[in-house]
DNA sequence: AAGTCGGGGTG
DNA sequence: CACCCAGACTT
């Protein structure tokens, strides 16, 4: 029997039952295929949900402000996702009068819509037949055939895709696609994958080489470096003796870009109290004179991203309610009810957490 | 081609 | 701890 075939019987079978297979509306396949970059389908099951019923459609999402659409994005990381799926919703608006593009090349000219995802929304929702490789497609293939191509080289992508396209079944590409993907996912697994009970071990060469774990072959990845932030919670109560505070948004092509946070100052090593409020950057905001000594004992957090450590220490200064007149030049000013709506990240939430 | 963008699961 | 996840964009 034939490849395709036996995969999707083995799909029809064995595939796992997701909340975004009930559809085949094109901008809600748009939707989930974007939550689900670089991330597991179990971490973005609840952005969907919450996603899909704040934008129903592509003018609600062209119509809400970016931070609400980041706010609904919060802790799930990438930002930028969320950042080019407001603005191609907009451009989609204004350019195509709402109408959603309808083929692999057009969605390729969508904002966030790279290769894999053009793919699987034109096999999906329309039935075109190419053939999506994301990671678990990646690893598959070079299992099943023993490629011995680095994944993230340009030359090796080529050889993925013209075996990948030999493969894809051209009745059924969106099955085929995601049968794929769930067989990568659940059987044909990065590591302890279940090749005793897999369907395709009497032909998988890396199994009858006894080389699965050579397979995919990849560059070596950088390790990642580490940051020191020192932020800082200014605050004064108010007249109901409730805690105000500052904020600012991120606005550099940095992490996090476009959330809020704490004000803040990264150095190079890890300072004392004592250095850090020697700063230029803090010398600045109190250049009225009155100034404060830093707490000894911040609350410290390590936080590990993939390609950064960031050692945060959270200092709190309690100001006099007068000092916020010339802070709030550098500044947002507000309580906890104001900061819960805004975008933030993990980092900031679980400070949020520990004080509260 | 290499670097960068998060957060969390897995063995 | 290292590696990877329904990748794309920038340099």
């Amino acid at each position: 029997m034939h490849f395709s075939a036996r995969l999707l019987q083995w799909f029809a079978q064995n595939g796992r039952t997701l909340p975004w297979r009930q559809t085949k509306d094109p901008y809600i396949v748009w939707i989930t295929e974007i939550i689900l970059q670089q991330t597991r389908v179990y971490q973005g099951m609840e952005y969907f949900f919450r996603f899909t019923e704040a934008f129903p459609d592509v003018a609600s999402l062209a119509a809400a402000p970016l931070e609400k659409v980041l706010r609904l994005w919060q802790g799930l990381g990438y930002y930028s996702r969320a950042r080019n799926l407001h603005q191609a919703a907009r451009d989609i608006m204004e350019q195509r009068n709402g109408k959603l593009p309808e083929n692999y090349q057009e969605w390729l000219e969508v904002k966030g819509v790279g290769p894999y995802t053009a793919a699987a929304i034109s096999s999906i929702a329309y039935k075109e037949p190419v053939a999506a490789l994301d990671g678990n497609v990646y690893r598959v293939l070079a299992r099943l055939f023993a490629i011995d191509e680095k994944t993230d080289s340009s030359r090796g992508k080529k050889v993925f895709e013209e075996v990948a396209a030999e493969l894809v079944d051209p009745i059924d590409p969106g099955g085929f696609n995601q049968a794929m993907m769930d067989f990568g996912a659940t059987v044909c697994k990065p590591a302890a994958p279940l090749c005793k009970q897999c369907i395709f071990n009497r032909e998988c060469l890396a199994f009858l080489q006894q080389q699965v774990g050579k397979y995919p072959l990849k560059k070596a990845r950088k390790t990642a470096r580490t940051r020191h932030f020192n932020y800082f919670y200014f605050f004064f109560e108010n007249q109901d003796g409730r805690p105000m505070f500052f904020v600012q948004q991120r606005k550099k092509n940095d992490i996090w870009k476009n959330l809020f946070e704490l004000p803040l100052i990264e150095t190079e090593d890890e300072l004392k109290p004592e250095v850090l409020s020697d700063l230029p950057e803090w010398k600045n905001w109190f250049a009225d004179g009155c100034d404060y000594v830093l707490d000894g004992s911040p609350l410290f957090f390590r936080h590990q991203l993939t390609h950064q450590q960031i050692h945060a220490r959270f200092f709190k200064v309690k100001l006099e309610p007068d000092k916020a007149v010339t802070f709030t030049s550098y500044f947002l000013l507000v309580d906890h009810h104001k900061f819960e709506k805004m975008p933030k990240s993990r980092l900031t939430l679980l400070f949020l957490k520990k004080i509260l």
